[in-house]
DNA sequence: ATTTACGTAAAGTTTAAACTTTACATTGGC
DNA sequence: GCCAATGTAAAGTTTAAACTTTACGTAAAT
């Protein structure tokens, strides 16, 4: 029976604590790349997590040995998805973390802020293309090959305007929480 | 005038449909980091998007001067979303790839395959976790101040399995498609 | 005003991901 | 059966991301 199987003996129950955290950590780190974030990035979000107390960067640094540095831009980065709130404490110069307990919210704020920029911008794109495409298509001289491409790319592009046009509307319905209406919180979760 | 400003030129006409084009993927590749996906695989996916015919892996190499092993792996990334399809085509023994057009199914593919993934391995922690806490709960010998700490991660565990069933829920009326009776598909799209 | 502490930018280093080259296993054609 | 062609695994290289160290600007405290 090697050391890491304990479990026929009597383990502190402070350990038994600690390594149940620690599982939720690690696969909540694993899968957080799903909103684009870091595996280190998520341990840092699971730290958090089981702290009850709003952490500072020299805290966070110790409890994952990392530097101070790499807390700031990590925590930053929490923040612009409002995984993290910014708490002001008073009698010290230091700010102070702590998580966003509405993950919810944090679902809802990843695709508003995620999602809708990465829309927006090829939306943009899009209109620009088809804008071009159409003027194109106006043309008298324009060869038949020619055309049928341009007449092809325009419907794709206007399918694709389409389809972002119902991921914002999605996004809208989640936005203004429309969507537990039809998908509603809590039923039989355990 | 510099020569990337053509704007009072007169342009070719292929050359207005291949800057389109390509404005589009560009932006279609800048993005689709959305998806968990690459760059240059977005690149893949949209050279793949304005090709009418199906490629084959030497195609795509050449459209994007590089290895054949990278398409390789890249496409086969697509595939596993259902972005692209394998098509087989008679009177030759290359693969053959098109673009899966339905955007919307790629939408809710992607939930499907990585969200439910993700979702799954955390619940599974989660899960595990919360049997060994609750289990010390009951242990009548529990120092008051663990005590109490157990009861914190149990109410944060279950908040969060609660989320995940939530998510589960959601991803159910993609796949079924309910969710176009909410947020029906085309209305006003340009 | 000066000093000290804090958070972050800049530069430098390490680590991991992306990509290429080479080699190999598999399958269809003769 | 053997040969040629195709797709991918393995190893090697390059490029980019993550992280650290150092240094600096800012603002609170004395």
């Amino acid at each position: 029976m090697e050391k890491t199987s304990q479990s026929n003996k009597v383990m502190p129950y402070e350990q038994v604590i600690s390594r149940a955290r620690d599982r939720v950590v690690d696969a909540l780190a694993r899968n957080i790349d799903l909103y684009g974030i870091t595996l280190s990035i998520g341990h840092l979000y699971g730290t958090l997590l089981f702290q009850d107390k709003p952490m500072t960067l020299d805290q966070m640094g110790e409890a994952l040995g990392m530097s101070k540095t790499s807390m700031s831009t990590g925590v930053r980065t929490l923040l612009d998805l409002n995984m993290v709130n910014k708490v002001w404490m008073k009698g010290t110069r230091k700010d102070h973390y702590e998580i966003e307990p509405d993950w919810y919210q944090n679902f809802i704020d990843y695709f508003s802020i995620r999602w809708r920029k990465g829309i927006d911008d090829n939306t943009q794109s899009l209109r620009k293309s088809l804008q071009e495409l159409i003027c194109l298509q106006n043309k008298e001289d324009l060869p038949e090959p020619l055309r049928e491409m341009v007449e092809k790319d325009i419907e794709k592009i206007q399918n694709a305007l389409e389809y972002y046009d119902w991921v914002n509307r999605l996004i809208d319905t989640f936005e203004s929480h429309e969507i537990f209406k039809y998908v509603p919180k809590n039923e039989g979760a355990e």
